[in-house]
DNA sequence: ACCTGAACACCGTTCAAGT
DNA sequence: ACCTGAACACCGTTCAAGT
């Protein structure tokens, strides 16, 4: 009778009798919303006409909204690959991780909005946490250093695909010409010379942006897995 | 008359006579607001009461509701300290730069639910931008690397805050005794041994769990600048 | 130039009532 | 056991009207 942390993974679901809805219909209705509508897209009320009922029903499955994030958020996680780190050795295996993880938060990207906001509590999660682990402790690591090095790393991917996500959802907003974003850049950054002109040779020279943000985050990968095996070595 | 960027740093503000309110002043109770209730705790209609005002008022110094948003991520952005890097070399600058960045970012957790959403355009973000830039080209960065290694350094900050936000504003919404997060936590991870240890570990023989995150924040910090020196030797 | 209130089209959630 | 609709207390935003 203590109290739980309010999650839908600290709650036994209902026992699921296999009649009308389920669980798992409404989460991957929540993902459709999500996906194609985006997180302001996501209401009840949608939801329930998408699921050809009335909005209330899902009250019966899931506590409250946020609930159904939780589903649908750790649902993303479960899509990531991560290599079995005892074949690929714990670099490649770390590399291939890191790259899916940003596809995949690419693809999704609402996730943007939840990581800030609810802490990743499910299965799917959890896997990913247990597997990277084992990669580090494969890697030499050991002790707290294990889940610090973990940490680092999904910091690092976190927070270069956050604002890729912020960055694309607002340019697809509207459709903009090169002519604009440059008025817009040049008024917005005109007391930074350096970075304005950096910004316009990006936006301008660069025909590829898709493949220097790549770049870019290879560059920072390695930094940090550079950064990493100095940590094993000392 | 082409189309711009929508964002409150490609409009011209209004003209301001300096009659009756002003758009600090909204900014200021915006913050003001978001600080004691969070994100969710902001409307229009309450910071219009706030302000002694009706809530469709603000509508006369702002477009919409995210150009409050934009006006109020880039004030935080003001509060952190970047040193001189000339003075302190830039190992020293960036570590107490990234620290403050947590600190401040901590003390506005709102923040996190923005960093995905709305690219930083403010002439605060911006700032700090150039003043990083500058610190990495101090070190002996060029070209494209100067903006590589300032993404790595960001997105770690923003990768390891996040979470930890979430994190916070998950336990502090209940008062939550240490047996039933115990219990919490072996229900959610029974699958995974190894982690769930560890997360008792650290939850129950860690009497500061603060020290813990700050040092697993410096372990993190030191390994990305070990990577970044690595990059500067090649 | 600045402010207002009413109105519109939405929200999440509760709950008594239905089958 | 599952589903419903009405109702409540909110939202952001528009707009004609006021000073």
């Amino acid at each position: 009778m203590s109290k739980q942390i309010s999650s839908v993974w600290a709650r036994e679901p209902r026992p699921t009798r296999t009649p009308g809805r389920s669980r798992e219909e409404i989460v991957r209705a929540t993902l459709d919303l999500l996906d194609t509508e985006g997180l302001d897209g996501l209401s009840m009320r949608k939801l329930g006409a998408r699921l050809g009922s009335g909005a209330t029903t899902i009250y019966w499955y899931v506590e409250n909204k946020d609930e159904l994030l939780e589903l649908a958020y750790d649902h993303v996680w479960g899509e990531i690959a991560l290599p079995v780190p005892e074949d690929l050795g714990w670099r490649d295996t770390i590399t291939t991780f890191a790259h899916s993880m940003r596809r995949v938060m690419l693809f999704h990207p609402w996730i943007g909005s939840l990581i800030g906001r609810m802490p990743a509590l499910g299965p799917n999660a959890l896997s990913m946490s247990d597997r990277l682990r084992r990669t580090f402790a494969l890697a030499g690591f050991e002790g707290l250093d294990i889940d610090c090095a973990n940490a680092t790393l999904t910091a690092y991917v976190f927070g270069t695909v956050m604002p890729e996500i912020a960055w694309r959802s607002y340019l697809s907003g509207e459709q903009l010409d090169q002519e604009s974003m440059r008025e817009t850049f040049e008024k917005v950054a005109k007391d930074f010379p350096d970075l304005l002109e950096r910004v316009i040779e990006v936006n301008e020279k660069v025909s590829d942006t898709d493949t220097l943000r790549e770049t870019s985050f290879a560059f920072g990968l390695a930094t940090v897995l550079d950064g990493l095996e100095a940590r094993l070595r000392s």
